[in-house]
DNA sequence: GGCATATAGTTGTTTAAGCAACTATATAAA
DNA sequence: TTTATATAGTTGCTTAAACAACTATATGCC
């Protein structure tokens, strides 16, 4: 049990997330200016598939740590906006793969370009050193949580 | 410029706020099982009550790094389960003071038991120093994003 | 093959966020 | 006093999160 004495008042900040409210927020404002009109969270389902084109709903949902409703409505959104398609899977029709749009393709070198340079404006002033510790932080908060944390009504445990 | 050389996909996860996201749903998750029927969102806007009872609709915005309108609908909400009540201010009578009812102190204790256990179980394995760095960085993060972001359509800045 | 169970995804409902537009009150300027 | 402006709060609308309940397909077992 190495700290179970902290200010525990103070540590109010990890529960609500300003901060990652306050890059989210500026990001959506950036991604505004530039005319680019997605959400920040259909940014984040296209952000995966620029890493790999033709996930299914389930890995999104894996990579993005939402359920798959949310998924389901967010991809319903994109496909809405015209920058991703569903594909029926020929192994296994329970399954969906997204594909990325050319449109969506030609999002992604402006988006990430966006995403950079707010990340800038966020961290102006932060050391290396510090980001790392606080990646570190925050990826042992969520490995201390994320047990059976996604996919709602699906994990029985 | 201290740090635009940083790797910035890695950083992907200051934007999505994967460990907030779980640190709420693991609290949201304790309220449940312990027959707590608020949600998290409007259990912060109760924290900063206890802390000082009677705040202004305003100062709650502030306080919660919200907008106006959602302290709007969560004082609603709040009253409805006459967790608050809205008092004209006599000074200023634009102003609604928000003060807890009887029913809303007592749940403070319980619920700040709940908090701070969630926060054992986030930080597990994570020294008081790190912590410390985590804290400093989102602070500045904060700061540094935080000019004119609250209050829809009021602030021209 | 037939049945139980697991997996992939969808739909319904409630709560909340974010933004624009609005009302009402207060303050400052003329 | 009238007018302009700022402040406090509300309402409408769209998007999304969380959860439960559901459908459809696949897999394993008999």
């Amino acid at each position: 049990m190495p700290n179970n004495q902290f200010k525990k008042g103070e540590l109010y900040s990890f529960i609500t997330g300003k901060a990652s409210t306050a890059i989210a927020r500026r990001l959506q404002k950036n991604f505004k200016q530039a005319n680019v009109d997605i959400t920040i969270e259909q940014w984040s389902v296209l952000y995966h598939l620029w890493k790999q084109d033709g996930l299914s709903q389930q890995q999104l949902c894996e990579a993005t740590f939402r359920d798959k409703p949310s998924i389901t409505r967010l991809v319903d959104n994109l496909e809405k906006l015209q920058l991703v398609k569903r594909v029926a899977s020929k192994n296994d029709r329970r399954i969906n793969m997204i594909y990325l749009t050319k449109e969506a393709q030609e999002l992604q070198e402006q988006t990430m370009e966006l995403a950079n340079q707010t990340l800038n404006e966020a961290l102006e002033g932060v050391t290396n050193g510090q980001i790392e510790i606080a990646k570190e932080v925050l990826q042992q908060v969520y490995d201390n949580l994320a047990q059976g944390n996604n996919n709602s009504s699906s994990s029985p445990l």
